[in-house]
DNA sequence: AATTGCCTACGAAATAAATCGTAAATAGGC
DNA sequence: GCCTATTTACGATTTATTTCGTAGGCAATT
């Protein structure tokens, strides 16, 4: 199993997974649009996450190209574990409700839940 | 506005939002069910939520009666909507099917949140 | 009044995470 | 070939969080 991003990381995961390929500057740019950081910090978080194994590269040109080496879905499952255990006692339904409450789901958001209950339902 | 619990801290006040009222003694006591810890590491955490109002406490005994200072409600309202934010680009709906589809919830949890979202369409 | 046990307070160490400064390498334009 | 831009590498610092050791107080027991 991969190791689990920090914050930092996964700001930095966010970005690829929207991007597939970036360069260091490219995800410096983007992050940079939402907080204020320095270029050398935004590399060296990528740099560890290589080292940690959570993205993978091509050094062929001077500039480096990153990309996500572990799977949006696969990450954001555990992180959903976790969350669920440590901030709901472990209930998901409690989590659900508690998200759909304050989020004002649109008309189309509803249905689109319900459809997913009804798939699930089936199987 | 308080300020936000860190991980050990949330894991306190999950204790007390359960028990109402407790001593460091019985919240420590919990607290190693699940994992190892010395009984001062609770103390002294449950100290620094006191200095930042995160939790209440009564002096007049000798050991120190304590309880949560902000809600469950609230809180987890506001952990909620900063992990949305974070983990899934800010849409609550990925977080909902997210945790729909790997909780495998029962039949009962599933009508629960058909229920949910009747009522919140009828508002 | 001494012993024991449990309590609080508090500083300090250990650990984890994020930030930054500087040096060296490289490519492109002049 | 030289200067400037930009890049990587990497150590060091800063900040946040967690953990623990020790001292002192208090109350029950002997």
């Amino acid at each position: 199993m991969k190791e689990k991003p920090t914050g930092a990381e996964l700001e930095v995961l966010a970005i690829l997974w929207e991007l597939g390929n970036a360069s260091v500057r490219q995800v410096h740019e983007r992050l940079t649009q939402d907080k204020e950081t320095g270029y050398t910090t935004t590399l060296k978080i990528m740099q560890n996450m290589y080292g940690k194994g959570l993205v993978a590269r091509d050094e062929k040109k001077r500039s480096h190209v990153y990309r996500a080496a572990i799977s949006q879905q696969d990450t954001q499952e555990s992180l959903v574990k976790n969350f669920i255990r440590k901030a709901f006692g472990g209930s998901a339904n409690k989590l659900v409700m508690q998200a759909l409450g304050q989020s004002e789901p649109s008309k189309e958001e509803i249905e689109e839940i319900r459809a997913f209950l009804d798939k699930m339902e089936n199987k």
